[in-house]
DNA sequence: CGTCTATTTGAATGTACTCAAAAGCGGTGG
DNA sequence: CCACCGCTTTTGAGTACATTCAAATAGACG
């Protein structure tokens, strides 16, 4: 994780130490919820291991995954994290995970404690909100076989670690029809 | 503008006169574009009157509005301006404009001599984010019919504004669709 | 080997798209 | 003041992409 970061802002030894006072690291098991729709999303985490959906019940009862989340990646529910209002998400492991979390109060006095960082998150938002405006953008412009084919390009390990039944959700698409779209010319 | 700011951050009157110095009110007409596929984005653009669109011409050839800009939001290729690499979007006044801008380098100093600002443009991004993520799962879990319903009650001024066939393109759907939505049932 | 879950296949249906043409609407000039 | 032009919206018929539901098949795990 500190590798990570230091790719984006530079810490002393001294504002290292801080930041790993303030991260608690804690394991799951496959199948735990980090988060629960309903209750606040109390911390951040950053993914050491493992790996996680996103995803919400729709009105109609369906399951819709947000996004995924591996190792190097952070996960939440951002909206109910900042404002510390109930998540509209939930979140769970979809393998035993390894996570390093932060809550609410400990970043807000890391901010403060370790301005430099204020910077690090700011940067990491930027790129996450610049890659979702990308799938916006996809989801718009491409067909169903189109986005399946750009997202194996984009993360062929994920194509790998979850089930075909979830990157249909992740996709917006049934199950049926992304097992079609695989047999006909793969 | 530094109403909405201060909303988020307080300032001196000193950190607002170095802020006000990095900014340069432009004026636009109808029509003009602020940022062209292709080149770099320099700068990003505080609406202070007018509205504007964000698009890009898919391989298909058809125009896909990314998003919309009036009053009291940003806008640019926040891609392109982050990485200063050659932009995907354009963006377009849809009216007589004046936009107050900040370029590249600016705003870097900006960040080391207020860096309270850095915690105000992490709080935008990521409220901005949250909004977007808002927006795939709009696309991905609702029909054209109720995600047409759904922008109308977000942005009533916009429906006004807006020419409807943009709103369609916006949406994701065609203009003869959004048509037909309209017809059945208002 | 049996059970549970995930994937595939097929037929019928629905939602949204394409293309073409018509109607509405605002501005401009005769 | 009306006629015409360009641009936006509407309407309709035919089509394509994606869904639903049901059933069959394949894989994983005990």
């Amino acid at each position: 994780m500190f590798d990570y970061i230091s790719r984006y802002v530079s810490l002393t030894t001294e504002e290292a130490t801080i930041l790993a006072s303030k991260f608690k690291v804690r394991k799951y098991l496959k199948g735990q919820f980090v988060v629960q729709n309903g209750d606040v999303c109390r911390s951040e985490s950053f993914v050491l291991s493992g790996c996680l959906k996103s995803f919400f019940i729709g009105d109609d009862g369906q399951e819709h995954i947000v996004m995924f989340a591996v190792e190097g990646w952070w996960t939440a529910d951002l909206g109910s994290f900042i404002m510390q209002t109930p998540a509209d998400y939930n979140v769970q492991c979809l393998e035993n995970c390894i996570l390093a979390q932060i809550n609410y109060e400990e970043l807000e006095q890391l901010y403060l404690q370790v301005p430099k960082l204020e910077r690090f998150f700011r940067i990491i938002i930027q790129k996450a909100y610049v890659a979702t405006q990308k799938r916006v953008i996809n989801n718009l412009s491409l067909t169903a076989r189109e986005r399946y084919f750009k997202f194996r390009e984009e993360y062929p390990e994920l194509e790998q670690r979850v089930p075909q039944y979830m990157i249909a959700s992740y996709l917006g698409i049934t199950k049926e029809f992304l097992s079609k779209i695989r047999s006909s010319s793969n």
